[in-house]
DNA sequence: TATAATTTTCAGAAATTTCTGAAAATTGGT
DNA sequence: ACCAATTTTCAGAAATTTCTGAAAATTATA
């Protein structure tokens, strides 16, 4: 089984981009295969699609799985492990951001989190507030990312199209609050 | 010049998230140490607190100013380029999802665009469909970002304190859009 | 519980990325 | 125009990441 021309171009992108997405070469071909193919694939089928070994594939899957991009169906009367993705690619997209908000933001807040607490006196003022404003931003956007994932997709993409023009409506929401003072 | 012993803690840090945050180790260490030096540094004195090469730090400092994350500064009487980050915490953090979506979201999205555009009557209806949702989706996120990246610093605050309230807010400017029809 | 199918693991190989340091290029002052 | 200070470049070295493939582990079936 060879990748279906039409796939081509995008398994190959797919690949090049995969380490900017934050997975290696291969994984991310994985992900294109995955995602564009109507029916759950197996171990082997991809093994063969990319022409990489068996190993590597099952370790790629495995990292697909750590990011929840993919999960496991199984075929009735077929002992192998077929692949498809966890949902929609909206349900993907928001899947790669939280799971990149845990893996690139999580760890920084933590230290910078733990910096705060200690008062070490050795630190000078332009350090801290450094740290301070450095926290501050991430919790903000930290909390931000939690509440906005939680929305449903409509009204998130309502959200999204609304684009800065929530400015102009919070003005509103401004003078509402104020005249009903 | 050796780190300053407080900021070790954030040097090895910026060094290890680096390449999750889009550069290598290196660069991630410069990183730190512009943004943590209250004073403008110059190339040797990078190279020595993180005894590495000149070329090498001649080298991230390209990619640094590529990013647009720091610029020169000219100490009068003195012939060597000073280092400074181009501004708050806050411009940073902008500043690098800026360019990340650059990188990461726009090869792609060419990519579909240019798909949609040739009308391959070998595509099936699947493939067609996955490439005009991926394309929805990260032009809806495109625009969403260009929009918000123009919002000045305190309404931007504002709306991600705000959250998924938003949303609340949208259900009273519907409210409000229907009554006065 | 034996066995055959399938998946996982992981040591070493291959590929890729990063780094060094000396030479070349550039810059600014005289 | 010359010189000295500074920065950049880049070939080869070093470090890191990724990949292979055979052996080990797991799983399902009879």
């Amino acid at each position: 089984m060879s990748i279906p021309s039409e796939l081509e171009t995008f398994v190959v992108h797919f690949g090049e981009m995969g380490s900017r997405w934050g997975f290696n070469r291969t994984v991310g071909q994985m992900l294109a295969v995955i995602v564009f193919s109507e029916q759950p694939v197996n171990a082997d089928q991809i093994a063969e699609m990319l022409s990489v070994s068996r190993g590597n594939v099952s370790m790629g899957l495995k990292e697909l799985q750590s990011w929840q991009l993919i999960r496991v169906h199984s075929k009735q009367g077929d002992r192998k492990d077929y692949f498809k993705p966890i949902g929609s690619v909206w349900d993907l997209a928001i899947q790669v951001l939280s799971e990149r908000r845990k893996r690139e933001v999580e760890p920084t807040l933590s230290l910078l989190r733990s910096e705060l607490m200690t008062e070490s006196n050795s630190d000078n003022q332009f350090t801290r507030d450094k740290i301070k404003e450095m926290h501050d931003l991430l919790e903000l956007f930290n909390t931000w990312f939690s509440d906005i994932q939680r929305m449903s997709p409509e009204s998130l993409q309502t959200l999204l199209k609304l684009g800065s023009g929530v400015g102009k409506i919070l003005d509103i929401k401004q003078k509402l609050s104020r005249s009903s003072k």
